[in-house]
DNA sequence: TTGTAAGCGTTATCAG
DNA sequence: CTGATAACGCTTACAA
């Protein structure tokens, strides 16, 4: 059979009594006779009794539902960061309404619309690429929803937000080329206007002028996917003279650096070095390995889901904004092996 | 400010009408006269009023949300998925509630009545390793819930399934190893108590029948993830005789193996030749790049819910259990090169 | 110890 | 053309 769910009125007319019996029986009031309680709780059962979510919600306004704002979850990092927070959602009893924007702003704001339509408790946003503006989270806001950034953090938006140190973890990185001999290090880039992208070009531009290598504007490439990467690598191998180190905005981008390097016939690291960011699987499973940022992102969401909770607890304006940073990890490996000596 | 969103009945209050002419005009119902649906639009504009889906689903017993129950969604095929479900369900105004088990039994059930708390309208199921048991998911039936399986199949439930062949594209991955040269063929395997564990394994054991190999069940392991390859990879290459190719369940365990073979001073295809299941973007990252059976997880994913679309549509017995079933393709790459001239 | 009724936000059915 | 009112499932004063 396949009826619609039994209700508490099904389980009242069953017994013969009254709803707002049955109502303080299943949630073992102290008023209701013990007898009561057991008759209700042997129909529930059999009944396959369970709450509406959807009354409960609309009588508490608490959906017991986060949102969560991606990007693109078919990569490790967002569905790392996914899957922490599924657990620590899990954890606390609440559910998870998973949007992807496929990078596209309109997206965005259509989601973050649904979001708001089903009164979520709060949201947890990784901006796209292609956002600059940003009224469908400040309408969330507007509307009591707490707002909790990860990774993709909005500058112009006063929140929680939990990242990796991306400034340090691409000076970390662009000094340890620098530490292995690289002289005319490219660096592979996000969008400006994504703060991470801003941020690991930053760190980048610094460490080299911290070790008194000239700055080049035309070593910083936008390029931030693999098929960038075909499109581009052609050109930025031809440069005379050729460029010995790429910092990638990403793993999945060095990746395709160096497939493209060693189809050039040159060797990683001894010809040219590279080092990604974000140490997926797949940094050792290329080859050569990748040397790479760690950047953990399933500790991302667990933390993000936890501020979130914060929020929701204790009113969305309650609590200043906090930002968790994690220390960025240098993973080194063989894609800047052998040029240790020169360090 | 953050205040509670808008509702219909402060629309009506500020225009001193009734809140059943603010939700007609809102709807552009005929009767209504255009002056009124002007002050109404422009109000419900200016509070930035959004319809409280609760409230919705509570009247309409339909919730616009859809549940996806997933083992890990931290893998390439089940992220996947999950994008091709999200899609389809963005292109149709469904969200799309994602539920991970981490493989467990007692989590597939509790996230189950959770999607039922929530009166879901549909949900979209790959069981976990663990699960022997499925009468959650035929409480969601019996609560008149839709269901769809998508690559992990329950097959005491009589529903639509969205999956590749899996007995063929074992067959095709064993067949290859076979006319690369292969006659002492390791598999390893996926649990009996998944559907495509047992599949695969059929279709590995037929393949080497129809070529007049024997079937050895110690060539037969269970191991499914690169922390069981780990375990078990030096028992494997220290039997005499050393099996000369393998067929892993999926790509990662694969991957594993043939690290390990690497490791173990042998070579990827001249010693061993190997072949996975799933054709993840790792697949062409390693080196040897690997041989490996196509799974379309986004194509899964988005067929997956046009089933479940239709289900929820026509009703959840009107129609009879539909299978999808993908054609599996072998793609062929150097993790089983060289030897093709054996062919 | 139990029942009645109002209300959460919305729509549909009746009346005007 | 517009307004009451009931209902969706549930909780919670307030009565009894």
């Amino acid at each position: 059979m396949s009826g619609a769910p039994a209700t508490i009125k099904d389980i009242a007319r069953l017994l013969g009594i009254s709803v707002s019996t049955v109502s303080r029986a299943l949630k073992d009031h102290p008023d209701i006779s013990a007898d009561t309680k057991e008759k209700v709780n042997e129909t529930a059962r059999r009944l396959n009794y369970r709450p509406n979510a959807l009354a409960l919600g609309l009588k508490s306004s608490k959906s017991n539902t986060i949102g969560v704002i991606i990007p693109e979850i078919v990569h490790f990092f967002f569905s790392s960061v996914i899957s922490g927070i599924e657990d620590a959602a899990y954890e606390t009893g609440y559910n998870v309404m998973v949007c992807q924007t496929n990078e596209m702003y309109e997206r965005e704001t259509m989601v973050a619309k649904a979001l708001l339509d089903h009164r979520v408790d709060g949201v947890l946003v990784s901006v796209a690429k292609t956002s600059t503006k940003f009224d469908h989270l400040t309408l969330l806001q507007d509307n009591g929803i707490p707002l909790v950034f990860f990774d993709r953090v909005c500058a112009f938006i006063e929140t929680d937000a939990v990242v990796v140190d991306d400034y340090k973890g691409a000076y970390m990185a662009s000094e340890h080329l620098i530490s292995v001999g690289c002289r005319n290090i490219v660096h592979l880039s996000a969008p400006e206007n994504l703060l991470i992208g801003k941020l690991r070009k930053v760190g980048y531009c610094r460490a080299l002028e911290d070790n008194n290598l000239q700055v080049d504007p035309y070593n910083i490439y936008l390029c931030d996917t693999s098929e960038k990467v075909e499109e581009k690598i052609g050109r930025i191998l031809d440069r005379h003279p050729r460029p010995d180190g790429f910092f990638a905005v990403n793993d999945s981008t060095a990746i395709a650096v160096i497939q493209h390097i060693k189809k050039a016939g040159l060797k990683v690291p001894e010809d040219i070095a590279v080092v990604g960011f974000g140490d997926g699987p797949v940094a050792t499973i290329c080859s050569p390995t990748l040397t790479t940022i760690e950047q953990n992102g399933y500790e991302i969401g667990y933390e993000a889901m936890r501020f979130l909770l914060d929020r929701i607890n204790k009113g969305i304006t309650a609590i200043v904004a906090r930002k968790k940073v994690f220390a960025p990890v240098l993973v080194k490996r063989e894609s800047t092996a052998r040029r240790f000596e020169n360090r």
